[in-house]
DNA sequence: CCCTGAGTTGAGAATGATTATTATTTACTT
DNA sequence: AAGTAAATAATAATCATTCTCAACTCAGGG
């Protein structure tokens, strides 16, 4: 188990993580920033900080509200542009649906799909081995050599039903 | 073949299409802006016309530059509104890709799914049920009632595969 | 440790797609 | 034909996101 995963290992809920000081700290942090040929500033740091610890699936708005609660100088430009860096390189995946704001997650090791609700826009992750068995079988089908995919499904989730 | 359901046939290519007289009628039209429970206006039945003639997968602007060149009055918050309209009400069907503008098609009457070349472009349509249960069984499983589903496989098609 | 220049920042303006507002016009009902 | 509810054009408003740019800061060499 190497040490740079855990940037990479977001947690579901925020009540799993509990951050002792070696397990995020600055200099892993500064590493994987200058693995995208970044300059190191304390704006930075402090974004993948709340990125790492926080929720999955932000939008850039909950993410800057997060940070400027620690550095209320930081402009919420700084998010976005940090945040597209990352989603350029990989290291964030961001999820649209319809219009609403996109948001963002540490771009996972395991490979998963999203269902959406239409309503409020919370996101649900899954995985479904059978499913994706049967999609190498469609691509072989029309001979196609297959090598990823987009599933995203839409609906109402359990708490907008009851309204 | 009914004469109603052209207009849930959408064109592969605009060279594909030829409009005689007698298949696009306004009485078609007309109808099929009641069965909406809306009124019949100009502009509507212009925009619908556009909508029919033209190529798959066209923006809100686009298809307004179409229409403005008709009806050089009409506002281009007439057509917004129009395919609001005709999406909640799956007369039509709306497609985002990242932060791009909304693109419309005339809802297709049997549903399909996209099989997409990363190295030509070329795209296969398909449908597969086994598929579609499975995504029940897994919107179901987070109390989710699913109406709507996006998927897109991405591989390499047999022609380029040679190359 | 300081200098330098290239990269980064914050503030606010700009953009682009879409929606709301409103006064006016139009379609359908009686 | 007259009344009324809906639709329209124009334009303002909104919302997420990107751009601009002057001021600031990091990194690397002397």
């Amino acid at each position: 188990m190497e040490k740079t995963e855990f940037t990479f290992l977001p947690r579901q809920k925020d009540e799993d993580i509990v951050i002792h000081d070696d397990s995020f700290n600055e200099d892993e942090l500064k590493a994987l920033i200058r693995r995208m040929n970044l300059k190191v500033t304390s704006q930075r740091l402090l974004i993948l900080y709340a990125l790492c610890e926080g929720r999955r699936h932000v939008t850039a708005q909950e993410l800057y509200e997060k940070v400027v609660k620690k550095d209320s100088s930081i402009g919420f430009a700084t998010v976005y542009r940090f945040l597209r860096h990352m989603n350029e390189q990989k290291f964030v995946t961001e999820v649209r649906m319809g219009g609403l704001p996109a948001r963002y997650e540490l771009t996972p090791k395991s490979h998963h799909d999203h269902l959406t609700c239409s309503d409020c826009g919370q996101i649900v992750e899954f995985e479904n081995k059978q499913i994706e068995v049967l999609q190498e079988k469609v691509a072989k089908q029309f001979g196609f050599t297959l090598n990823h995919h987009v599933l995203e499904l839409y609906g109402i989730c359990p708490q907008c039903q009851v309204k």
